[in-house]
DNA sequence: GCCGTTTTCGGCCCGACTGTTTTCAGTCG
C-alpha cells in the first residue's frame, strides 16, 4: 500500500501546520475527503464552515490550546473542537487521520492550486499516479505539458492550458503571502483612476478587505454602477499594467496585475448598486450574520437585493444605507463588518460613533533627522519641515521621539540629549509658535531585562518617553510580561509603542499577558500606541477591540521617519476604527492644553 | 457536524463563470 493511504502517515506530528490558516486548511481537507467519499452534504458544509470561522478567528488557537485556555468559535461545535484540541496537543488526531487516510495527501496539496478542487485533484492524482508529496506540483506540470490531460474525460485543451498556467503561477508565487493594505490601496487607486475615465461610470467603489481596511489583502474587488457594462468591462480589460486577463463575462471580469494580485471588477445597474456593494464588501461572516437576520424578517439576501420568502417579491437598493435601514439596522461602517456582534448592536442602535481622521490633533511618535547617535535609522526631515507638515495637517502639536542613543555610549548619552534639547528649543523659540507646541520625547528601547538605556539624569531633557521593544522578541510569556511592566514603570513614560512588535508578513507578535499589561497602562495613565506604519499596524485591531473594554487609552501615531509619512496616520485611524474606537478612546484627539496637562502629570509621577 | 426568540430534531445560501457539454459539473466568492 502506498504510504499516503496509510493512517500512520497522517499521524506525523503537525503534518499540516499549527497556524489558524493551516488548521483551517486541515478542516477543509477533511471536508474534501468526505466530499470525495460522497458523504452527507451537510456534514461537508459543517467542516467548511468551521474552516472559514477558524481562519477568521483573530487569536491563534494552537497557543490557546497548549496553554489550556478555552475558546468559543461560531460554527465549531463540540466534535470539531475536540478534534482540533487533540491535533494541537498530540500533533495529530486519530479520527482526522482516519478520515484523511483514504485519500492520497497529494490530492489535498493540489487543491491549493487555483481552479483545482477536490474532484479534479483526485482524478488527476489517480490517473497519473501522482503520489509524491514533495514533487506533486512539478509532476503534474510535466504531465500537463506532455499534453496528456486534454484527453481525460471532463478535461479538454483549454483546461490543460489553464492548468499549466495555474500550476506555474502557484509554483512561482507559493511563498508569497497577502499584500499589505497600503500596497493594495495604491494598486486599486491606479485601476480606479484608469477605469473612471470611461464616461459610462456612474459610481465606482473598492470592495472586500480593502474597503473593510483589513491589514492585508488577497484579491482586489471593485464595483461599478453603469448602464453600459460592456464598455466598462472593456475599459477595465485594457488596463495597461495588467499581466493577463483571467476571465471576462458580461457582469464580471478578472485581471492579474503586478505582485500576482488578482483584480475583480463587478458591474451592475445603478438601482441595485447598494446590494452589490454590501454583498461583496463582506466579510463572509458579516454576510452570514446579516443573511440570518434578514431571513428572520422573511427576506433572503443576495448580491441583487432582498427577496421576500413568502411572495418572492424582489427589492433592490441603490445604496447600502437604504438596505441596512430597510432591515431596521443602523448603518454599519465597513470596518466593523467582521461578523462579531455588529448586526445585533446595529439593531439596538448601540454601534460606537467611530473616530475620524479629522479628530486627530497631533502625532507624538515622529523621528527627526537630528543625529542622536542611535543604531537605528534616523529620520530624514528636520524639525522645521516636520512642524510645517503638521501645521498643514491642521495639528496643534507634535512630539519628536527620536531613538535613544546607542547603549554603548553610556556616559555621553546625557550630553547628546542635552544638545538635542538645546537645538530643538532654539527652533521652537525662533518660530514663535502660536496655538501649537512641540514636545521633546524619546523612543526608548525596552532592554531584555525591562530596563531602559538612559540614566535618570537624562530625564530633564525630555518631556516624555515612548517605550518599545526592538530586540529579544522571543522571550516566553511570563518573562516578556515582566520585562514590559518594568519598563512601563519608569518615570515620564507616556506611551507604550508598537506593543506587539509584529511586522506584518515578516515577524509574529511577541507573546505577553496583554490583560495584565493594559490594566497596568490604565492605572498609570499610559497610552497604548496604535502605530500607523503600514507594515506594523500595531496594536492589531483584534486586540484593540478586546482591550478597549478595560478603559485603557490609546494613541494613534505614525512612527514617521520623514515629513510626508505623517499622512500615514490614516492607516492608524483605520485600525482604530476597526477596533471599534471612538474619539474619546484616543488621547491625541485632545486639544493642546489637555495633552500638555497629561504629559506634565506623567512626569510628576515617580 | 452545527445550531436553537420555531431548542434536542430538522433544517442548513446561491449565482456567475468556465469549459466541456448539449444540459451539466466543478470551482469560486
Amino acid at each position: 500500500m502506498n504510504k499516503n493511504f496509510d493512517v500512520e502517515y497522517y499521524k506525523q506530528k503537525y503534518l499540516f501546520g499549527k497556524s489558524n490558516k493551516e488548521l483551517a486548511d486541515l478542516l477543509r481537507y477533511i471536508a474534501y475527503s468526505l466530499e470525495l467519499k460522497k458523504q452527507d452534504y451537510f456534514r461537508i458544509i459543517a467542516y467548511k464552515n468551521a474552516a472559514d470561522a477558524l481562519e477568521a478567528y483573530p487569536v491563534e488557537i494552537y497557543n490557546l490550546i497548549v496553554n489550556n485556555e478555552d475558546f468559543q468559535i461560531e460554527n465549531i461545535g463540540k466534535i470539531i473542537k475536540q478534534k482540533l484540541i487533540e491535533y494541537c496537543k498530540n500533533g495529530y488526531s486519530q479520527e482526522m487521520a482516519e478520515i484523511l487516510s483514504e485519500i492520497p495527501i497529494t490530492v489535498f496539496y493540489l487543491t491549493q492550486v487555483r481552479s483545482v478542487g477536490p474532484k479534479k485533484a483526485y482524478k488527476l492524482v489517480e490517473t497519473f499516479k501522482l503520489f509524491n508529496p514533495e514533487t506533486v506540483y512539478e509532476d503534474l506540470l510535466n504531465v500537463a505539458k506532455a499534453g496528456k490531460i486534454q484527453n481525460l474525460e471532463g478535461f479538454g485543451k483549454k483546461s490543460e492550458e489553464s492548468l499549466i498556467k495555474a500550476l506555474e503561477n502557484y509554483l512561482s508565487y507559493k511563498m508569497q503571502s497577502r499584500i499589505l493594505l497600503y500596497l493594495a490601496d495604491n494598486i486599486a487607486k491606479s485601476i480606479i483612476d484608469w477605469v473612471s475615465q470611461n464616461q459610462d461610470i456612474l459610481k465606482i467603489n473598492v470592495l472586500g478587505s480593502i474597503r473593510r481596511r483589513c491589514e492585508t489583502v488577497g484579491d482586489i474587488d471593485i464595483a461599478v454602477a453603469t448602464d453600459n457594462s460592456k464598455a466598462v468591462i472593456d475599459r477595465f480589460l485594457e488596463y495597461p499594467d495588467k499581466i493577463k486577463i483571467e476571465n471576462a463575462g458580461s457582469n464580471k471580469a478578472s485581471i492579474i496585475v503586478k505582485n500576482n494580485i488578482r483584480v475583480d471588477l463587478r458591474v451592475i445597474d445603478k438601482s441595485r448598486y447598494g446590494s452589490m456593494l454590501q454583498y461583496f464588501t463582506g466579510s463572509k461572516l458579516h454576510n452570514i450574520a446579516l443573511r440570518e437576520y434578514a431571513l428572520n424578517l422573511g427576506y433572503s439576501l443576495s448580491e441583487y437585493g432582498l427577496k421576500s420568502v413568502s411572495d418572492k417579491q424582489e427589492i433592490s437598493f441603490s445604496s447600502e444605507k437604504e438596505l441596512y435601514e430597510f432591515l431596521g439596522l443602523r448603518y454599519i461602517p465597513p470596518e466593523l463588518r467582521e461578523g462579531n456582534d455588529e448586526v445585533e448592536l446595529a439593531k439596538k442602535g448601540k454601534l460606537p460613533k467611530l473616530i475620524k481622521l479629522s479628530d486627530i490633533k497631533g502625532d507624538l511618535h515622529i523621528h527627526s533627522s537630528f543625529d542622536t547617535q542611535t543604531h537605528y535609522d534616523l529620520g530624514s526631515s528636520d524639525l522645521n519641515e516636520l512642524i510645517e507638515k503638521a501645521k498643514a495637517l491642521g495639528y496643534s502639536y507634535i512630539g519628536i521621539a527620536d531613538h535613544n542613543p546607542k547603549y554603548s555610549l553610556k556616559q555621553s548619552v546625557q550630553k547628546i540629549l542635552a544638545e538635542r534639547k538645546k537645538y530643538y528649543d532654539q527652533i521652537i523659540y525662533s518660530k514663535k509658535l502660536e496655538q501649537f507646541n512641540v514636545f521633546i520625547g524619546l523612543e526608548c528601547d525596552i532592554l531584555p531585562d525591562g530596563s531602559l538605556p538612559i540614566t535618570d539624569e537624562c530625564l530633564k531633557y525630555l518631556d516624555y518617553i515612548i517605550v518599545s521593544i526592538h530586540s529579544s522578541f522571543d522571550l516566553d510569556k511570563t518573562k516578556m510580561t515582566q520585562r514590559i511592566l518594568r519598563a512601563l514603570n519608569y518615570p515620564k513614560v507616556c506611551v507604550f509603542g508598537h506593543p506587539t512588535a509584529r511586522l506584518i508578513n515578516k515577524r509574529p507578535a511577541i507573546s505577553a499577558d496583554w490583560q495584565k499589561i493594559f490594566k497596568f497602562c490604565k492605572e498609570k495613565n499610559i497610552a497604548v500606541e496604535i502605530n500607523s506604519s503600514p507594515e506594523r499596524l500595531d496594536l492589531p485591531y483584534e486586540l484593540i477591540k478586546m482591550y478597549k473594554t478595560f478603559g485603557v487609552k490609546f494613541i494613534i501615531n505614525t512612527d514617521s521617519h520623514n515629513a510626508d509619512s505623517l499622512d500615514l496616520i490614516a492607516y492608524g485611524v483605520d485600525t482604530a476604527r476597526k477596533g471599534w474606537l471612538t474619539k474619546d478612546d484616543v488621547v491625541n484627539t485632545n486639544s493642546l492644553d489637555k495633552i500638555e496637562l497629561w504629559i506634565q502629570k506623567q512626569s510628576q509621577k515617580k
